[in-house]
DNA sequence: CCATATTGAATGAATGTTCAACAAATACCC
DNA sequence: GGGTATTTGTTGAACATTCATTCAATATGG
């Protein structure tokens, strides 16, 4: 189905990078805020299943990066979030490190969940496709500024190791290679002059400067505003495509 | 003189923000790698002046920033790499937290420094003076590994520190008025029909997105790439201003 | 000699990790 | 089905380590 649009993006047939989707994205919503409530469908109090333990103390940690920092969120401080007793982070996790491990893969899984599933509702045209997956990028769902707190924690630390590194290209290559493809597919179509990489560089480099100033929190921008912008780089590098009465909705 | 341009900026009238501007910001070139060497007025060894160890211990501070990244960063580190004893940095600076702050004043002031010199030389033209700050986000002066590598991991701190947070904005304030005033005075002169707090918004994130990227060093992405990639921006947002083969030079 | 910069060992606090004891759930047996 | 054993999740205290800070002793330049 819609073969056309899946070639211009080109990453559904090599579904290479991503170890564990979680299987319900539209679980992280309602876990936002609490951080302890467990499923319905899951027992809740001594018996919560193992997997149940891992999301919560997850959740904990994201709270703890958001709130402290990266470098002053301790062990202690997830377990109290989780409300649960010091030893058990070594015990569902096997040290501090691959608590934060585990929860940036987390972080990354969602938002990459959340970027092709939105490619994927947005139909077979390449420029709605473009479109949605700049929404995307700031829907409520990924974000928060819990979330690009934790997201920035974890830059923070990432030049410095590897693990992270890898991870943090939560843009990773896939999603700058469907950036690259949209962008030639919108030049073929109305025969802009302009070098399909670079463009694309620029709007996910952008993308990701303004989820930066989100959580700096400094200057009045918000989701609006953020988004206000990006879609105002549509309209002046595709002027064909977006109008600029388009982006512009108020 | 050159009143006009000065009007379109609108900076030089109200120099509150900036504490300290290091006094020769051409210093910072020569100091960029070793970390050690002296300057060739200042004594060496034993009696180098107050000011002179601060700045030896604040260049550690930022090597080991670069290599270990925040969280990993210790005084011991910091001593060792300026060749100096453990107990130094409780001497000239009273803290920890004092040094990292010293440091990230002094980012701040270099950079900031940086920026409103080159729009100095650009001249009077706006056209010329967007173009010359953009130039100036990717200079070898600023724009290097190393200082990038710090700059991130502030970041990463910052939200949780007020203190960080203030000087992170590098981009600051009157930066951030400096780019409104030329979208503006740009949009005046050829009746483009954007927003110029949007684009400008969307420009400066797109140069912090840029720098992230460069930092990452994952994709090849090189400052040459970088740049591109922005005057590629100005080139679609200002299509009267900056033709596409003045930003493509290959 | 005096003032001051520098050293390096001592100190104490913070924190990741371990582990023996405990509790809850499940499996097993009669 | 009821009682017992076993497995497994959980706790909190003990331990070891790392690291910022302090400070008395020392070296240096004026």
């Amino acid at each position: 189905m819609q073969a056309g649009a899946m070639d211009v993006t080109g990453i559904w047939s090599a579904p290479g990078l991503m170890k564990t989707i979680s299987p319900d994205v539209s679980r992280t919503a309602s876990q936002t805020a609490g951080s302890q409530a467990p499923q319905a469908t899951e027992k809740r109090g001594r018996k919560a299943s193992k997997e149940t333990r891992r999301q919560q103390l997850i959740e904990a940690t994201i709270d703890s990066l958001a709130r402290r920092g990266y470098s002053e969120t301790t062990l202690a401080d997830v377990a109290d979030g989780a409300r649960l007793s010091r030893g058990i982070v070594n015990f569902h996790f096997e040290s501090k490190e691959k608590l934060l491990i585990a929860t940036l893969q987390h972080m990354a899984d969602e938002y990459s969940a959340h970027w092709r599933s939105s490619l994927e509702r947005a139909g077979p045209e390449p420029s709605r496709q473009l479109k949605a997956l700049v929404e995307a990028d700031f829907d409520r769902a990924v974000c928060t500024k819990r979330k690009l707190a934790a997201w920035c924690a974890f830059w923070g630390e990432a030049k410095s190791r590897p693990t992270y590194q890898a991870l943090c290209g939560a843009r990773d290559e896939s999603y700058q290679r469907v950036f690259v493809g949209l962008c030639r597919a919108l030049g073929d179509e109305a025969g802009y002059d302009y070098d399909p990489h670079s463009t694309a560089l620029g709007l996910s480099a952008m993308l990701e400067g303004l989820w930066l100033r989100l959580m700096m929190g400094t200057e009045q921008v918000t989701r609006e505003t953020a988004l206000r912008a990006a879609l105002d780089y549509l309209a002046s590098v595709f002027p064909k495509h977006y109008g600029r009465e388009a982006a512009t909705r108020s």
